[in-house]
DNA sequence: ATATTAATGCAACTAATTTGCGTTAAAAAA
DNA sequence: TTTTTTAACGCAAATTAGTTGCATTAATAT
């Protein structure tokens, strides 16, 4: 028999298609309390069978997925993804990225993690400087 | 009192210096029967403090440590990790990458990892390909 | 409606890493 | 060189992320 669509896994879904940002499993499980872990956990490895989402670890070794924008599979050098270390948001950029590999090299896939500043916490950050420089004591 | 040099220590900074390679800690404590675990990982988040390795968590979320070609404390966007999918090999490949960042984004650290197949390992399938070619029964 | 079996919940398990604590051994001080 | 100080160590136990087994529940094909 073929896969059967479930009220758990159209909440998850639903949760992915409002969040533009990465999901980390143990935002998912503490999101659906009403779902055991496992079942969060089955889920994406479900979702992830299907191509709905894409798997990739963070520069510090956390889990995140991410929705695909294209459900083309495999998910090759056009996308990336950015944690803001400010708030903590992880964004999925499609952007080209090119890759130069050494000669005799092949490339399967690309996995890339970029740390920063996002523009929200840039805005914030500039905005709480000029009201230091405003009111100060 | 400051950081003391032991011999766990030197021998393990000498297993890097002579390992192109990221190296895994399960790879380290199977190297080094002869100190605890612990004292692996201890020496590992030593030498991160120190500025000596740094660490990168592939695409599949297994934890990997690089020797550090430039002592400069934080490893900005010039290397890049290469996973081959063949003999299982990781290495740092020093190379410039060109990130453009959506308006208003500011960068502090880039991780990419990449998988493949590796120069050796293409000339090693290449070779077995045209031996089969050569012995087809 | 009923039968089939995918999906779930719970408990227990595994792997990777960390913490606590008493002991050992670098290296600073005597 | 010997003594003292405390960073580093070893071992056991805890923690965290993720997985597995199995009995139960609920989609969906008949």
């Amino acid at each position: 028999m073929t896969k059967r669509n479930t009220k758990s896994k159209q909440a998850v879904l639903d949760y992915f298609k409002t969040h533009r940002s990465g999901l980390r499993p143990e935002q998912l499980i503490n999101e659906f309390k009403q779902y055991d872990k496992v079942t969060i956990y089955r889920i994406l490895q479900s979702f992830l069978e299907d191509g709905l989402i894409h798997k990739s670890g963070s520069e510090d070794g956390v889990t995140h997925y991410f929705i695909c924008k294209t459900q083309q599979g495999k998910h090759f050098h056009n996308h990336y993804h950015f944690k803001c270390s400010q708030c903590e948001k992880v964004i999925c950029i499609d952007k080209e990225i090119e890759i130069e590999l050494p000669k005799g090299y092949t490339l399967d896939n690309v996995n890339l993690w970029i740390t920063g500043i996002c523009d929200d916490c840039n805005k914030k950050l500039s905005l709480s400087n000029s009201n230091e420089k405003d009111n100060k004591s």
